[in-house]
DNA sequence: GCCGTTTTCGGCCCGACTGTTTTCAGTCG
């Protein structure tokens, strides 16, 4: 976590050297340290005790020296000085879209204004026009920009980012002349919470697509439109960009709109090192010393290759890097050695671990929902209806569990193809104890385990809970570990080094939950939940059978976990599956 | 402030769009 302090302390230093209109690259160097050191996938602790941390790019002697301070006694002597050279409010300025640093500046030095507050007064009383470079236009742009920022620009989960693109996308798709059409940005890296939207074309009558983008309901203000890009704000607030190149730099484009931007400032520092120089038009040589000078576009001598992200890649001599990996977590260096894991695929997918029936509060019965899952190519379902004590989502009784049990057994010997688990979410209560007896849960073919109440005790609480739920050897698989539900609720505190040492001592499997709103486990801590040798399961936690389908965010999740086939258990068959569990 | 198979100075990722200019600075991604 001090790695998260760091860089934010590197950052707002970098925007404080910006107001005060200081050399930028000294400012911009701040900037470079703090991502490299907020993508670091070893702890800084570490590289601090290994006298390493000038191994992170942008890290000098002055830099590290820094950063030690900080990790000793929490801040930084020259952050507090600097802090205290401007206004505290002036920080905020630059959060307002199309306020940057030189008019921030620019309105602090003539009106001493210190607060986005005061911007607004000055804006609305007519103050700034007397400033030299304002004009009207400038002004209504701050004034909407300020209306923005008091909106606070939310993100949206992935599901609804996915839904919002398809308006978009899908109308675009019939346009006989848009050649290629996709999604980029955060949502291609299915990022579990998107900021705007990002839209690819390939056309050659760009202005064509633009027009028929522009048409399209559902958009209530167009921000900008030029000859080959342009961006607009749906109703519902959201910032859709669309973009349109040419067929020969599709594959490059995709590259740079895709990100992240972590990643492309790599991938093109790479370049550099290679003598090439890549753009979102592709991939070019650099002409000699003396030479003309290199154009963006239509530069034919010089372009070697960006029709498609695999010759981009090629060209830096790196393997194909799928756009969930595309974070700058270690994932180019592997490249370059041809070690990228080979990350999981829905195909992969055989069975769904944790879904709910109408036995507590699911919508559909056992047999639509097996019926639902075979449809989509599944051997095998996990039936898992909630535990007793849960009474708000129809718990069941024991005597519930005797009637399901029957009905399994029962559809089991018709179905042909195809078994259904007798199973549980059983609660994991406010002080680690199952809700079932032991002699209960012994019965079940699959114990999957899950806190549903008192989220909001303390760290060290919660993570008794969960050690205690691993250490009982009747359950199997512990589901949507961190309880967060997205705008709902927020993950609780969980002390990981315990948990998943506990989980990797006692055989038990977590859960990375596809259902929408959760995600969870999440990426990071998928993927160091695999480092400590755990497996893991990808389950919808569906309560109807459509929602069955939502298998492939967790699959995303997973991927950008870094998670193979070998790394998850939904990937076995039947037999394998029973084995695994010695049932 | 960092960095170097053009190395201790003089560069620093790259391009589109807008607004205010009359060739470019500012902002954004």
């Amino acid at each position: 976590m001090i790695s998260k302090t760091i860089s934010e302390i590197f950052r707002a230093i970098a925007k404080i050297l910006e107001i005060k209109g200081e050399n930028v690259f000294r400012a911009r160097a701040y900037e470079r340290a703090a991502r490299n050191i907020e993508s670091l996938s070893e702890d800084i602790q570490d590289l601090i005790n290994e006298n390493r941390l000038n191994s992170i790019p942008g890290v000098g002697s002055d830099l590290a020296q820094k950063i030690i301070e900080i990790t000793k006694t929490g801040k930084l002597k020259f952050f507090e000085e600097l802090k205290r050279s401007i206004p505290e409010g002036l920080l905020d300025l630059l959060r307002v879209p199309s306020v940057g640093p030189k008019h921030a500046k620019l309105f602090y030095d003539k009106l001493k204004v210190k607060s986005v507050k005061e911007l607004e007064e000055f804006a609305r009383k007519g103050k700034l026009l007397e400033l030299e470079g304002i004009k009207e236009k400038t002004v209504e742009n701050i004034l909407k920009g300020i209306a923005l920022f008091k909106k606070g620009r939310e993100r949206m989960d992935l599901a609804s980012a996915l839904k919002t693109a398809d308006e978009f996308i899908k109308p675009l798709k019939k346009n006989p002349y848009a050649r290629k059409i996709s999604a980029c940005g955060s949502l291609r890296r299915m990022r579990e919470t998107v900021g705007d939207i990002d839209i690819l074309a390939v056309s050659g009558y760009p202005d064509k697509i633009i027009d028929a983008f522009l048409r399209l309901p559902n958009i209530k203000d167009v921000g900008a439109k030029g000859l080959t890009k342009t961006s607009v704000i749906t109703k519902e607030g959201i910032k859709i960009d669309l973009r349109i190149v040419e067929e020969k730099s599709f594959g490059a484009a995709m590259i740079y709109f895709t990100g992240s931007k972590n990643f492309n400032i790599k991938l093109r520092q790479l370049a550099i090192k290679k003598n090439l120089k890549i753009n979102e038009y592709g991939v070019f040589k650099v002409p000699a010393v003396g030479a003309p000078a290199l154009g963006a576009k239509d530069n034919k001598e010089n372009y070697l290759c960006g029709k498609s992200e695999e010759e981009v890649f090629t060209s830096l001599g790196l393997q194909f890097i799928e756009p969930e990996l595309r974070e700058d977590r270690g994932e180019i260096e592997l490249a370059a050695r041809d070690m990228l894991p080979r990350l999981l695929t829905l195909k992969d997918i055989r069975g769904d671990l944790h879904a709910h029936s109408q036995y507590s509060d699911g919508k559909n019965s056992i047999l639509e929902m097996a019926q639902a899952a075979r449809d989509l190519g599944y051997e095998y379902l996990n039936m898992s209806d909630h535990s007793q004590s849960l009474k708000v989502a129809g718990g069941l009784s024991l005597e519930d569990l005797k009637i399901k049990r029957a009905e399994i057994n029962k559809l089991n010997s018709k179905l042909k193809d195809f078994r259904i688990f007798f199973a549980a979410e059983v609660d994991i209560d406010s002080a680690g104890t199952l809700d079932y007896p032991d002699s209960v849960l012994v019965e079940f073919d699959i114990v999957v385990a899950a806190i549903h109440t008192g989220f909001k005790q303390s760290k060290q609480q919660i993570t008794k809970r969960l050690v205690k739920a691993c250490k009982n050897k009747n359950v199997d698989i512990i589901a949507h570990p961190t309880g967060k539900l997205w705008g709902t609720r927020d993950p609780y505190e969980i002390d990981f080094e315990e948990f998943f040492k506990a989980a990797s001592d006692y055989g038990i499997v977590l859960e990375v939950s596809a259902y929408p709103l959760r995600l969870d486990l999440n990426d990071v801590n998928c993927r160091k939940a695999k480092e400590k040798g755990i497996k893991l399961a990808v389950s919808t936690d569906s309560h109807t059978t459509d929602q069955l389908k939502c298998m492939s965010l967790g699959v995303a999740t997973a991927r950008r976990g870094w998670l193979t086939k070998d790394d998850v258990i939904n990937t076995l068959s039947v037999n394998e599956l029973l084995n695994f569990f010695k049932l």
